[in-house]
DNA sequence: ATAAGCTATTTGGTAATACCAATTTTTGGG
DNA sequence: CCCAAAAATTGGTATTACCAAATAGCTTAT
C-alpha cells in the first residue's frame, strides 16, 4: 500500500474519476509533457494502487477530454494542448491551483467578451415566454439581494449565475447551451464576488435584463458589453 | 447473437465508442427522453451484446459529456439538455442526421458570429512570431488554390481549417483553443463548401490575414465580420 | 540488402465475483 | 390499523484473471 493509494481512496468521489483527476493535473501542470508517453497500465495501477479496470476508465475519461490518447503496443501519448478541451467543465474544476488564478479569469473574461453580448441579443429575440417568466423571477431575486441590508454573498453567487445561464439557455441555439455551464464551474470554482457587487451591478443587470424583455437586441448586446467592461474594471489585472 | 451486436462488432472503432454513440444517437434524437431512466447495466449489456465493462465505458463517456448521470439504484438516467456539451467536437459528429442540416449550420454560423471577430483581433495582438510565420504559409497555399485552374475542394477545407484553427492557437487564450477542434469538425462533417467559394472568399481572408499580420486588432475584427456576413448570405436559410 | 515473418509488449475486451448503497418490502410492536 | 425498524432486492462500483488484437522492432531467409 503506497501513499497515493491513501488519498485517493479515502476521498468520495468515484475511483476512476479521482485518478483521472490525479493524471489530469499532472498533465495541466506540464508534469507530463505533451506527447510525452505516459506509463504503461500495469504501472499506473501500481502506481496509483487501483485495479487495471479503474484505470481504464479513467485513461478513457481522459481520452474524451482531448488530454490522452491510446494506441496499443505504442502506449499511452499526452496529445497536444492545441486539442486540450478548455471548456469542459470538469477539466475547469481540475485547473483548480494549476495556473495562476487572476490570469485565469482574465482569460475566461476574454471569452464572455466575446460570447456574452451575442448571447443576449439573441435571447432578447428568441426568448420563449416561460423563459422571460423565469427570467423576471431571477431578476426580482437579485434586487431583493442586492437591496437587503447585509450582502449575502453565496446567495448572489447563486441567483446571478442562474441570470446568465438562463440567458444562454434562451437564445434558441444548442451551441450556446454549454456555456452555462462553464460559467456555473468558473463562478463556484473562481471568481470570488467582493461584497460591493451586489449594489454596483444591479443597474448593468437591469439594463440587460430590460433590453432581453423589450426584444431590443442591439440595446441587450450593449447592455452585456458595458457589464462586463465594468467587470474588466474590477480585476487586478 | 441478435442484430444489434453484429451491426457493432462488425465497425472499426473501439467497442464501447461504439455503444456510446448509439445511446448517444437515442439520447439527442429524443428516442431517450430527458430525465428519463435508461436500462440497467446487465438489461444494456444484452441488448448491445457486449460485456459489462465495454458498456460501463460507454456510460462513463456519455456522463462526461453531460448526457448521462448514474447513481447507485437509482439508475442511470438522461440529463437535461441544458447540461449537454455540445461544444465537444464528438458529440457534434454523433448529432450527423439527427437535427435538420442547414439549421444546425446556421446555429453553428451564429457561434462563429460571436468567437471569431473577436478571436481574429486576439491574434492580431497576441500571435508569437512563429504562428505568425505559420499563417502566412497557409495563407500562400490558400492563394495557391484559389488561383489553381481546377479548384480542389479537399485541399481548400483542409487549408481553411488550418488558418481558422491556427487564429484560434494564437489568441493566447486557452478558453479559445477547443474552438479549433470544433471547427475542424464541422467543416469536416456538416459544412461543405461549393466550389466558388474559393476565389470569392480569397479577399476576404486576405482582409483577415494582413489585418492580424499588421497587429491591427480592430481592423481584424472587421474583417472577420465582414467574412462571416458573407457566408452567412451563402446558407439556404 | 531487403523483405517476410516472428516475438514481445501494450492496449482492447470479456467474464465472474464480491461489495456497497439506496429503495422497497417485510415484519413486529404499539 | 399505523408506523418504524430491519431485511431483502436491486443496480452501480471495484477487483481479479484471462484471452484477443495490434504493432514496433528484431530475426531470419532469400
Amino acid at each position: 500500500m503506497n501513499g497515493d493509494f491513501e488519498s485517493i481512496a479515502g476521498s468520495k468521489r468515484s475511483l476512476h474519476v479521482q485518478v483521472a483527476r490525479e493524471i489530469a493535473r499532472k498533465i495541466l501542470s506540464g508534469q507530463l509533457p505533451q506527447n510525452s508517453v505516459i506509463p504503461s497500465e500495469v504501472d499506473l495501477c501500481e502506481q496509483f494502487g487501483v485495479s487495471r479496470t479503474a484505470l481504464r476508465e479513467a485513461v478513457k475519461l481522459l481520452t474524451s477530454k482531448g488530454l490522452l490518447k491510446s494506441r496499443p503496443k505504442v502506449g499511452t501519448k499526452v496529445v497536444e494542448r492545441a486539442y486540450w478541451n478548455f471548456l469542459d467543465s470538469q477539466l475547469i474544476e481540475w485547473m483548480d491551483g494549476i495556473s495562476d488564478n487572476d490570469e485565469f479569469c482574465s482569460q475566461f473574461l476574454g471569452l464572455r467578451n466575446a460570447i456574452e453580448p451575442e448571447a443576449c441579443a439573441l435571447a432578447a429575440r428568441n426568448a420563449t415566454v416561460e423563459q422571460r417568466m423565469k427570467l423576471s423571477e431571477i431578476f426580482e431575486q437579485m434586487c431583493d439581494i442586492a437591496n437587503a441590508d447585509v450582502f449575502d454573498q453565496a446567495k448572489w453567487t447563486s441567483v446571478d449565475t442562474q441570470f446568465h445561464s438562463l440567458i444562454f439557455n434562451s437564445t434558441g441555439n444548442v451551441f450556446y447551451l454549454p456555456f452555462g455551464n462553464i460559467l456555473t464551474t468558473m463562478f463556484a470554482n473562481f471568481i470570488h464576488h467582493s461584497s460591493t457587487d451586489g449594489s454596483t451591478c444591479i443597474e448593468e443587470h437591469r439594463q440587460i435584463y430590460s433590453a432581453i424583455m423589450a426584444g431590443n437586441s442591439d440595446k441587450a448586446r450593449l447592455a452585456s458589453s458595458t457589464h462586463l467592461q465594468a467587470v474588466k474594471d474590477k480585476l487586478p489585472i
